[in-house]
DNA sequence: TTAAAACGTTGACTATAGTTAAGAAATGAA
DNA sequence: TTCATTTCTTAACTATAGTCAACGTTTTAA
């Protein structure tokens, strides 16, 4: 499991062969049944996670209903926007299916940046590579119309419509499940 | 000038004589009078921006309109999502007001985490913070309706509506302009 | 295996946003 | 100042999403 991890690591920095051992021998690699909660709305944040198998959801409840936010799955960081703040989070993180991921934490960070500077070179380029997707995210959810969100939906991520639920998928989107319900109808309709 | 941005970074780090004297002499306040555009779709971005003073908005082009997706002013940090990236721009990046602002480019960055590798560490605290940033945004766009996103606009960022016309407010709303004045008409009448 | 719960679809109705067009108000340039 | 342009509002109408309720299907757990 760790050479994935690797395998993405080495797409950015070289990885040489003590931070190699390093890696293999810190073993933070945990499992998490489907169901597990990661993180809860108002508990504080000491974990991230790169998800080697599976899939997390992120969700906020409004008013007794849950909001979803995001999906993450195989290669995807998962990082709180409380994560090594002193401040509850807002969110809830739950796994949809059984899940392998690696877990760090801010000590972890901490030290591992210490012994090896080249990672905190690759945590930024990393952290800009994630912002420039979450900028480019928020944009596209502006400028798209429900329908061709759902579409978008489906070109860039045609497995998650197999593997969560469709009310989350709607709720993902904006939406009510009755809508998202309505707009799979109205495109079947369209394309005959 | 130069002290606006001195006050920011020190928030995060300690800042050294030596890169003290190294931020005032290199020298990289420029001013962009209003209208000024500092990107364009298609383009590459070698270019990013801290504002010490005024207004830039970003907007991308679909079919002949303008869908602005933000803006930025004072203490803010605009990098396209295509920044240092060889990769054209897909929005524009405009002056709303005159503005000044200090400015880096990949090369500047690569020279100034070399000579202050505390430097790099800010870099990735405040790409964490941006990044959570984004992430808390779109989750709020996610969940809010046009009314309440208009709400929280005016809470968190009430002079965006004295500085932007309204319709560039509209569409960073994710809404048209007849339907944002329908909404301060709706919101007018329920304050009665 | 079966009963309960969760999920997805549909219909009727409501609320709100989009579209088009017109005109009033504010802004900017000659 | 004055004219032209941009911006904002309003109205009538259309399209789409939200709400509530019902129902059939699928999944889950006892």
């Amino acid at each position: 499991m760790e050479e994935i991890l690797i395998n993405y690591l080495s797409k950015y920095i070289t990885i040489t062969d003590e931070l190699l051992l390093a890696i293999k021998e810190s073993g933070f690699i945990k499992n998490f049944s489907k169901g597990t909660v990661l993180l809860s709305e108002g508990d504080l944040s000491n974990e991230c996670y790169f998800i080697l198998k599976g899939c997390v959801r992120c969700y906020y409840n409004k008013d007794g209903d849950e909001k979803t936010t995001d999906f993450y799955t195989e290669e995807q960081v998962v990082i709180s926007s409380s994560y090594g703040k002193n401040k509850p989070s807002e969110h809830y993180l739950e796994c949809v299916e059984d899940t392998v991921a690696s877990v760090g934490s801010p000590e972890l960070e901490a030290e591992m940046y210490h012994r090896f500077p080249q990672l905190e070179s690759l945590a930024r380029i990393l952290g800009d590579v994630m912002m420039s997707k979450y900028q480019d995210t928020l944009a596209e959810y502006k400028i798209a119309s429900p329908e061709e969100r759902y579409l978008n939906l489906l070109k860039d991520r045609p497995d998650l419509m197999q593997r969560v639920p469709q009310h989350q998928i709607a709720s993902y989107l904006g939406i009510k499940p009755e809508s998202l319900s309505r707009i799979r109808k109205r495109l079947l309709n369209k394309q005959k």
